[in-house]
RNA sequence: GGGCCCGUAGCUUAGCUUGGUUGGAGCGCUCGGCUGAUAACCGAGAGGUCCGGAGUUCAAAUCUCCGUGGGCCCA
């Protein structure tokens, strides 16, 4: 661009030069530490929260994000690292979309895990253990346990990218938060589903706990059990009930038999060589008799439904007492024919199913074990087993059984039973007092709320999640133990009145004692607080008596389901509480209801019935609402065996190893891997190589668009601005053709993202950089970049590849926000005159296609083109002629109709010229024409090219493309020949220029050494030759002399013998 | 044991909704070409029981069923 152009005074402005080859991770250092600087993350909100539109300033539309809670007792896994860049892209594009999004952190830091882990520490093994360590000393260290790794969440959350509001995180423990918890937990109770009951859990006998179901699958092993097969004597009929069971202490406990009420039952007359009696079992089971080597010894007498052996009773195995009705035959969907009889032993305080069965019959229950898994004195004293640990009893009961003349058969048993993963101890399923959330009574509204939620991906609505709400249990809320909310539930120990604590303000109230400002709510304080009794409603009606609370925490699930409404200390925080989501009013507040329910949230598939649930529930039972309106869940990360990766397996990548040292490949590296891997919801299979691929094939290839793009702009010193709009129906097709691109892959990126197929969106972008962009539009543009005058066409390539740049840095900013950022701020950082629009790409409008721009015929004439190309080289390479050699012609054979398309697109150009504008060089054919190094292409419909033409095939798309065929003219002259032999001289030279490191602009004189034809090429072309390479002359001969600045090199060019010098001006 | 998801070249995967020429890419391998943006790129080649079986159909990678291997959640 000439310097006269410019007026006095002004500064050029330049693009910031780059290396060709960037180190990412300091590049993605340096913005980290812009954005820190310039508070760009804080900004980024904050301008969409009071925007000028129309003129008018309203704060923008919201998106809410909820962020699912880790806890900080342990390293971040790549698994986190996942949710939370996918996290980020969403909310950086709806961000960008002009939504209002903030993001506010989030702590997980009560349950079971956390007092593990410090159980651990302190070499501590029970209950009994923490009791007398001291609650208090034990609940400060867990508090200390959950942030211990804070500051490497911290760190790995900003260093990924994830822009999270970490200043002021919610956090479970934190007094507000509990407090919320406890209001919604009295809400439940007004409702009359907070209730006290008992349920049948894993527990461990040693450690006297219960495990939670995580623990419970770490400790299956494969062992050896008793199997029995058992009477039970009918009491008003000579025939006995046959049951099977591979827990013999668990029939202490027997209340019922069940049945299945549709399945055929058998009374079978056993005879032969066995006693004679009558059995009763299912049809279909009657293998298990003749397993028993009855075959043809018994006859079916009879045969019933299950439901007509209801209501029968029958004999007790012994004499243990039950406070209730008893001994009776029930029916039970759950009995399966599958193994046993058919005929099941029921025992309400050692199954869960029993239990259910029990109490829905209204039986009664029996619990002849203790807390330590002994027998009770329940147990008859004649066996002699009280204090005995029950599975140390089968023996001793298999005897007694024997004796009594009702075992009918016993065996050995394979089969997988759960241990305790920390003691190793036989877990019982035993039936504890808990306290409950009655879900079930809920069940109608959690589907209802279930269907306003969208779930991606979609099956999960329906599937997994659907099928688990239809069979919805009570939740049980209470544990057994100490880091946690506690529950806030206080009982007179006079009249046993209870009642429910919604507020701290209430406890202070009717505490007896007063409760300072500064009170822990968590254990042991709150076990003190004594209140008086007043009646459920403390209204006064009360006996007047102590009340205490009672003493298990709340499941901490519970925490982190209550988040959309704790999070915001939802009904105590004030004068942030205006109007709903929905209404016109107050949109800007902070608190609840302008945050609810959530648009959006994701975690890992294992969420569905952890997180995704407990949302859904606590929401449910207090507000009847859904929780969140879109919900997307994550894969898992496999190791690069395709083995889930964990601590304990030891297959943990560790991530700093992408971030920070020498040729590590950085945050936008793995972010792009993981968001091109595949849909988001399927399992990754992780490895670090496969991250450096994606870095190499795409970062990489980006890079170099954008530095050649810098390279050539600063040599020619354009200037966006200056140049001003060209308008793109006036620029080369080849322009028109990648901003038509541009635009159709902007439409299918924000159909794909809205979708959550980020995948699809990532790949489909990739696949414009590297092909469209980089290997065709740029490739093909170059020669226009490289002419040295000033020229129409140049501005426009310059213009579109400037433009398709700073609308891909726009599409890409949520995917890479540290490389867009950084060639952003180059790009329009060093031109553009709006100081908003120079600070960050993440405060620009995401972009959104311009339809008008969008040619399909074009796009699909371009695909034509290089299926031409593609064709043309082929014959090249069939022929033996390489790229280099011009040949005279080639021969497109093809319809009519195509023809007369490309006549259009001729006659489109000349009236551009006759209406005198600029020049457009650029038509399809020009590009036809370069490729593959013809002097001319031409169109028949029919053509017989003869010996001197390779023929090849086309495969071209559509209809008018059958039957399209390229011919090749091969043969050469003279004057082919000469030019083959230039170019391949000028190609030497450029390799020399390289191999030195010339500046690009740098002024060389060449020399050269060779035959007579040599000599003749060089003569006749020697203006091309120095055009091309920047030589001010071209001489034959050694150079004369020989000093540092000449380099010389020897080539073999066909079979001729070159040397060539150049020495730098 | 139940529910849901996944299985395509040595590896990573597209195609499956709506069945229709010869299943398409990338990495890696062999040969050739191109290149003053490129760690790239282009052309040719080698490499497939589309997990197995059955069914529906004129036609199945695609739809249905039954297996099998893996994953997740729950018992």
């Amino acid at each position: 661009m000439p310097k006269e152009w410019l007026k006095e005074g002004e500064e050029r402005a330049r693009f910031r030069s780059e290396e060709q080859r960037p180190n990412f991770v300091r590049l993605e250092e340096a913005v980290l530490n812009r954005w820190e600087k310039d508070r760009t993350f804080e900004q980024s909100v904050e301008r969409r929260r009071c925007e000028r539109l129309n003129g008018e300033e309203e704060g923008c539309e919201k998106f809410v994000f909820v962020e699912g809670p880790p806890t900080a007792n342990g390293l971040p896994h790549p698994g986190h690292i996942l949710t939370r860049v996918v996290k980020d892209l969403v909310l950086r594009y709806k961000t960008m979309q002009g939504f209002l999004v903030e993001r506010k952190a989030g702590w997980d830091t009560h349950g079971l895990p956390v007092e593990i882990e410090v159980e651990k520490e302190l070499g501590l093994n029970s209950k009994r253990e923490i009791e007398e360590f001291g609650i208090e000393e034990f609940n400060r260290k867990c508090k200390d346990s959950v942030f211990r790794y804070e500051r490497e969440w911290v760190s790995a959350t900003k260093r990924v990218g994830f822009w999270l509001d970490m200043n002021s995180p919610y956090i479970t423990f934190e007094n507000a938060y509990i407090e919320s918890v406890w209001w919604s937990l009295k809400e439940i109770w007004k409702k009359g589903l907070l209730y006290r009951g008992h349920k049948v859990v894993p527990y461990c006998p040693r450690c006297e706990t219960t495990l939670s179901s995580h623990e419970v699958a770490q400790g299956y092993k494969e062992v050896e059990d008793p199997s029995i097969f058992v009477r039970f004597r009918l009491k008003h009929e000579d025939a006995s009930l046959l049951a099977w069971t591979t827990t013999p202490w668990t029939l202490f406990g027997n209340v019922a038999l069940a049945v299945h009420p549709e399945h055929t039952y058998a009374k079978v007359r056993l005879k032969g060589s066995r006693k004679e009696e009558i059995l009763i079992l299912a049809e279909a089971r009657l293998e298990a008799l003749e397993l028993e080597g009855l075959e043809g010894e018994y006859e079916v007498t009879e045969r019933l439904k299950g439901s007509d052996l209801e209501g029968k009773e029958y004999e007790p195995l012994f004499e243990v007492s039950v406070e209730g009705e008893a001994h009776k035959v029930v029916t039970a969907d759950f009995v399966s024919l599958e193994e046993g009889t058919g005929v099941v032993h029921i025992a309400p305080a050692f199954g869960a199913d029993d239990y259910e069965v029990c109490k829905q019959k209204g039986l009664g229950f029996s619990q002849p074990v203790n807390s330590k898994g002994r027998f009770t004195s329940e147990v008859p004293s004649w066996l002699r087993l009280e204090g005995a640990f029950v599975k140390d009893a089968d023996r001793r009961i298999i005897e007694v059984l024997e004796q009594r003349g009702v075992l009918f058969k016993e065996s050995a048993y394979l089969h997988s039973y759960p241990f305790c993963w920390r003691c190793g101890s036989p877990l019982l399923y035993y039936a504890r007092e808990s306290w409950f959330v009655g879900m079930r009574s809920l069940r109608d509204r959690l589907l209802a709320n279930n269907e306003k939620i969208n779930w991606f991906p979609a099956h999960l609505k329906h599937g997994r999640f659907g099928n688990f709400l239809e069979s919805i249990e009570d939740w049980a809320l209470s544990r057994e133990r100490f880091w946690g909310t506690p529950l806030n539930i206080w009982v007179c120990e006079k009249c046993g009145t209870e009642c429910c604590v919604g507020s701290v303000a209430e406890l202070r109230e009717r505490a007896t004692s007063s409760v300072p400002s500064n009170f822990d709510l968590h254990r042991p304080g709150i076990d003190e607080v004594v209140l008086k009794c007043e009646g459920e409603g403390g209204a006064g009606e009360g006996c007047g008596g102590e009340m205490r609370r009672v003493k298990d925490v709340i499941d901490c699930w519970y925490d982190s389901g209550s988040a959309p409404f704790a999070q915001w200390h939802y009904p105590f925080a004030e004068g942030e509480e205006k109007e709903g989501r929905e209404g016109k009013e107050g949109r800007e507040g902070k608190g609840f209801k302008q945050n609810f329910p959530a648009d959006f949230i994701t975690e890992a598939i294992d969420q569905t019935r952890g997180w995704f649930y407990s949302l859904l529930a606590v929401s449910t039972a207090i507000f009847d609402a859904p929780p969140y309106l879109n919900v997307l869940s994550l894969g898992h990360i496999l190791d690069e065996k395709g083995v889930k990766m964990s601590k304990s397996k030891g297959n943990v990548v560790d991530l700093n190893s992408i971030f920070t040292g020498e040729g590590a490949a950085g945050a936008d590296a793995l972010r792009w891997y993981l968001y091109t891997a595949g849909p988001l919801w399927d399992d990754i299979r992780f490895s670090e190589p496969a991250v450096k691929e994606r870095q190499k094939k795409f970062l990489n290839t980006l890079w170099n668009s954008y530095f050649f793009f810098v390279t050539y702009a600063s040599i020619d010193e354009f200037n966006p601005a200056e140049t001003g709009k060209i308008p793109v129906g006036k620029r080369s097709a080849l322009d028109r053709w990648v901003v038509s691109r541009l635009n159709s892959l902007t439409q299918e990126v924000v159909g794909a993202i809205e979708r959550f197929e980020i995948h699809t969106a990532a790949r489909k972008i990739e696949e414009f950089v590297v092909a469209d962009l980089s290997n065709w539009f740029i490739r093909r543009s170059r020669r226009r970049f490289w002419v040295p005058e000033e020229n129409f066409d140049k501005d426009c390539a310059y213009l579109t590849l400037y433009e398709v740049l700073v609308s891909l840095c726009k599409l890409l900013a949520p995917f890479v926000p540290f490389v867009t950022e950084h060639i952003y701020q180059n790009l329009v950082g060093a031109v553009s005159e709006e100081e908003e629009e120079r600070e960050s790409v993440h405060f620009c409008d995401y972009p959104s296609a311009d339809e008008s721009l969008v040619d399909a015929e074009l796009e699909d004439s371009m695909s034509t083109v290089s299926k031409l190309v593609e064709a043309g080289r082929r014959a090249r390479s069939d022929a033996g002629i390489k790229i280099r050699q011009p040949l005279n012609e080639v021969v497109v054979v093809c319809s009519g109709e195509k023809q007369e398309r490309n006549k259009q697109e001729r006659n489109k150009e000349r009236q551009g010229q006759a209406r005198g504008e600029s020049v457009v060089k650029f038509g399809l054919e020009e590009v036809v024409r370069e490729e593959l190094n013809v002097r001319e292409v031409r169109f028949e419909e029919v053509f017989d090219g003869g010996k001197e033409y390779k023929k090849v095939e086309v495969e071209v798309n559509g209809e008018d493309g059958v039957g399209t065929s390229l011919f090749l003219d091969t043969s050469l002259d003279k004057n082919l020949l000469e030019e083959g032999l230039v170019r391949d001289l000028v190609r030497r030279v450029q390799g020399m220029r390289k191999e030195l490191d010339l500046e690009y602009t740098a002024r060389i004189k060449i020399s050269f050494v060779g035959d007579e034809e040599v000599k003749e090429a060089v003569k006749n072309f020697s203006d091309y030759i120095c055009e091309e390479t920047l030589a001010v002359g071209i001489e034959e001969g050694k150079p004369s002399a020989s000093s540092s600045a000449i380099y010389e090199k020897r080539w073999k060019i066909g079979k001729k013998q070159v040397l060539l010098g150049i020495i730098r001006t």
